[in-house]
RNA sequence: GGACGCAUAGCUCAGCUGGUUAGAGCGCUCGCUUCACACGCGAGAGGUCAGGGGUUCGAGUCCCUUUGUGUCCACCA
């Protein structure tokens, strides 16, 4: 036994102790074990940018609650812990840091760089880790791993080496999207875009050999530098005679054709295009199907380049006013109209992003879709819920290649080796020297580095060991669930499930959880410039794990956002002092006394109705975890904990402990149904209810990795205990209907009882002297007692002598009142079972239970009647 | 333009495959220092489940439609 139990739940005090316990009980590290059947949770790595936001808390705690209960019923259960290192994120953090030093990369150079990227790593990973647990987080933590590790960085070179080998890997001058801020390409995935208000510039083009213009308009000015052709649909008739003709290009003077291309839209704008092939994906296409030249003019600064003639050097803001400007000057700019347009912008720093050719490095995505599509489709992955699944195809029937290389040094860099001899390209597992071609010495590996989104669609396979055979891969893989949010389906969901087909032949996961995002109380976005963001850690100190856990877990519609709520942390921090008190109770009165872990079998009713109000909801809680609706399953446990357990039993069984009688099998009850209401709990509150548990008998050494509870057959009983509790209430309420009898709970009554039920009543005068306020209770057939107030209730009919203290005439019209109620709930009742069809066709549950509503309804309605002609 | 959500008590939201009288938390009203807990106990008030139509013996739940609202994808040269 341990010191006694404090009056109100201080997780400050329990948190780091309880956790440390598991820590040394090693109850997270999962064995191989081939009489268990494996269950593993890969987590979603968080970024070693910062700290955890409340939304990784939602993600961590919703894991944690599916692994532990699974560790409970007998799995070998495996919640693999590790971070990203988050290639762009973090780069842009470090180079942040280091400007404040006065320092930049380019002073630093890579090697050194890199040095201080890992120092961050460190700081920032520990952290991470650190969060994670005071979150409750049951990760195997001998199993952490990170996306740069050298285990992971082989899983990528052998990827990118068999890709390569492949042809699905591949290296060419494209479109990118380019980050100006960042100064790197960016995947499609990874552009954002926001509506802005921009300007429409009305331009004039002189047809060459003709005295005619032809008119545009464009919201990029400057990109006439780089324009190689102006284009209108093939069918527009105000265009037929110039197709084919040329034109000159202003301030630049270069001929250019008008060419015909159905891309264009006939009523936008002025229906005419200028075409830039090297700063905008649609122009680069219209490039290629008409063998369009293609000109480059503006550099990775986000500069025009030597390409701009007297423009070159300028930024892009420069360039724009002084193209404007010329162009005003010689008459060509005819309106600027204001316009409201969406603009693609990089999803980490905002900054407007420049689409421009570049050589960068790409993965082949048809060929991988088409099997992630199709095992998706033959049900092998299944989303929860299930509507994510037409998100997620739709972008892999619409996938573009994937551009892989990044202008970063953070991150993997790209295992390809460019000679100086021949010009061609060594790509290899390991560090070579020497080129695979011509043999020669001179090469020199790849600048650039992969996208970090490269390493982490491999993070189910790779954390495991992959490519090595190891014991783990081939016990613990494929894993089982995955959980995150849905605004990360494209980046990491769709790439885990196309790489691990590709490179195990096998789903990454069998289920994907997604769950929505967490908004603040005013339902917006939380972000850094709000100054919104929650910080779990804050929640924590004030009110503990398990509270926030429940919080965040709670009242959840699948899939659905989150409003955050401090009343939501608040009321489950109430919950889980109600569990302490609760506990508390029991410790009090069973003192040192010997618990037996069985349950007696002498019970009483309300022992028997506890338990069987218990059994039903290890049913439903475990099937509703199993469905992955944790809401649901909070829902009853709160309800049953709470209303049933400490509302209800607690009171009944405070009779028995203080009269004696059968007070042995009451506090065998109250311990074992307390430990059970524990263990159902603990995925959901592990630090409370694991501090609880050992304070109380128990076998087990921690409740952790106990034997979550099994719905018990042979403990169904019937519930009898009901028909008192309902007498109580009703008997309670009409004492309080303040307004009319204003009865003070110190004036206790004699209560008579008329029920047809007596047996059922008879031994239990304790229940309504204590919870009912009486003094004498008797129990008979009938009573004839004048000058009572009487209750109606379908089981019975209740006398109070209130005497004086009623008032007729109020107590006439509630009863009248009450009347009305219950018949037009018969008339309800009665329609439906004189109807044919619903007796035809009704399930046979149904239409007993509506029956025997009619009868109980009856037999209170002529009660009701003869009840009110007494007070005529 | 396409897809997907959401609309239920004053507020924030649950409500699983359709089945008695629709729930919770907070807030509100009334009463209570009842020997586990005022982070508590007891009793209440408060909902034509956005509008309309349909399917069904039966609809908050399924279908159609309207309105409002949100998100994602595409796109605006």
């Amino acid at each position: 036994m341990k010191k006694d139990l404090a009056k109100t739940y201080d997780p400050k005090e329990v948190e780091d102790r309880i956790y440390n316990f598991w820590l040394k009980g090693e109850y997270f590290s999962a064995k191989t074990d081939e009489n268990k059947t494996p269950y593993t949770i890969v987590i979603p790595p968080p970024n070693i940018t910062g700290k955890l936001h409340i939304g990784h808390a939602l993600d961590e705690t919703l894991q944690d609650i599916i692994i532990r209960h699974k560790r409970m019923s007998g799995y070998s259960a495996l919640w693999v812990p590790g971070t990203d290192h988050a290639s762009i994120a973090t780069e842009a953090k470090i180079e942040e840091a280091m400007r404040k030093e006065g320092l930049s990369k380019e002073k630093l150079g890579r090697e050194e760089f890199l040095k201080r990227a890992w120092i961050w790593k460190e700081k920032y990973g520990k952290s991470i880790i650190d969060q994670l647990k005071k979150l409750g987080a049951s990760c195997d933590w001998h199993r952490t791993r990170f996306t740069l590790d050298e285990g992971c960085s082989a899983a990528v070179r052998e990827v990118f080496v068999k890709l390569f080998e492949k042809g699905l890997i591949y290296r060419g001058e494209r479109i990118i999207n380019w980050c100006p801020n960042c100064k790197t390409s960016i995947s499609d995935a990874e552009v954002a875009f926001y509506e802005k208000e921009g300007k429409f510039w009305h331009i004039r083009y002189k047809i060459a050999n003709d005295n005619g213009f032809i008119e545009l308009a464009t919201t990029r000015p400057e990109t006439l530098l780089g324009d190689t052709a102006v284009a209108v649909h093939p069918e527009d008739e105000r265009y037929q005679n110039l197709i084919g003709k040329s034109v000159i290009l202003p301030l630049i003077g270069r001929k250019i054709p008008i060419i015909a291309d159905s891309y264009v839209e006939k009523d936008f704008g002025t229906g005419v295009v200028k075409i830039t092939p090297a700063h905008d994906p649609h122009d680069f296409e219209i490039g290629l199907r008409h063998n369009l030249p293609i000109i480059n003019i503006i550099d990775e600064k986000a500069k025009i380049n030597e390409n701009g003639g007297k423009y070159a050097n300028l930024t892009l803001p420069a360039a724009r006013d002084a193209v404007v400007n010329d162009l005003k000057k010689e008459g060509h700019l005819i309106k600027i109209e204001p316009i409201v347009h969406n603009v693609g912008s990089c999803y980490r720093c905002k900054t407007v992003i420049e689409p421009r050719i570049s050589k960068q490095w790409f993965v082949k995505m048809k060929p991988l879709a088409e099997p992630a599509i199709e095992y998706v489709k033959a049900g092998k992955i299944k989303f929860v819920p299930e509507r994510f699944e037409k998100i997620y195809y739709h972008w892999m029937e619409n996938i573009k290649d994937w551009c892989i290389s990044r202008q970063l040094w953070w991150g993997h860099r790209i295992p390809a080796f460019h000679c100086r001899d021949c010009g061609k390209i060594t790509v290899t597992r390991d560090k070579t020297t020497i080129c695979s071609h011509c043999k020669s010495l001179n090469i020199k590996q790849d600048e650039d580095t992969l996208d970090t989104w490269f390493s982490s669609a491999l993070w189910p396979f790779s954390s495991l060991g992959w490519p090595e055979k190891t014991r783990d891969l081939s016990y613990f893989y494929p894993t089982h669930t995955l959980v995150t949010g849905y605004d990360i389906i494209f980046f990491w969901v769709a790439r885990m499930i196309f790489s691990a087909i590709e490179h195990t032949n096998n789903v990454p996961f069998k289920t994907v959880f997604i769950h929505g995002l967490i908004r603040d109380e005013q339902g917006r976005k939380m972000s850094k410039s709000l100054g919104n963001g929650i910080d779990p850690l804050e929640i924590i100190e004030s009110y503990g794990a398990d509270a926030l856990r429940m919080a965040l877990a709670t009242n959840v519609g699948p899939g659905n956002d989150i409003r955050f709520s401090y009343d939501k942390v608040l009321a489950n921090r109430n919950f889980a002092n109600k569990i302490w008190n609760a506990a508390r109770f029991i410790r009090i009165n069973i003192e040192n006394e010997i618990i037996e872990e069985d349950l007696p079998t002498n019970l009483m009713l309300e022992d028997k109705w506890i338990i069987n109000l218990f059994n039903t909801l290890v049913k439903e809680v475990t099937e509703n975890l199993e469905k992955f609706e944790l809401g649901l399953a909070i829902a009853k446990l709160y309800d049953f904990t709470w209303d049933k357990f400490c509302d209800w039993y607690i009171e009944f069984a405070k009779i028995r402990l203080n009269n004696g009688t059968s007070a042995k099998e009451a506090k065998c009850t109250l311990v074992w149904v307390m430990k059970n209401i524990l263990k159902l709990l603990h995925p959901f509150m592990p630090f409370i209810t694991e501090e609880i548990y050992t304070s109380l008998p128990h076998k087990e050494e921690a409740l952790t990795i106990s034997r979550y509870p099994e719905f018990s057959k042979e403990l169904f009983y019937e519930k009898d205990q009901e028909k008192i509790e309902k007498i109580i209430e009703i008997i309670r309420a009409i004492r309080n209907r303040r307004a009319e009898l204003n009865v003070a709970p110190s004036k206790k009554t004699k209560i008579y009882i008329a029920t047809d039920f007596t047996n059922d009543f008879k031994g239990c005068e304790a229940f309504f002297t204590k919870l009912a306020y009486g003094t004498e209770i008797f129990i008979d057939k009938d009573f004839n007692i004048p000058e009572t107030l009487t209750i109606i209730s379908t089981n019975a009919k209740v006398y109070i002598p209130l005497g004086e203290l009623v008032d007729r005439q109020a107590e006439r019209q509630r009863l009248q009142k009450q009347l009305e109620k219950c018949e037009a709930q018969l008339m309800q009742a009665e329609n439906k079972l004189e109807n044919d069809e619903f007796l035809a066709k009704a399930p046979k549950h149904v239409i007993e239970k509506i029956s025997n509503n009619k009868n109980s309804l009856c037999l209170q309605i002529s009660r009701l009647k003869s009840e009110i002609d007494s007070f005529l």
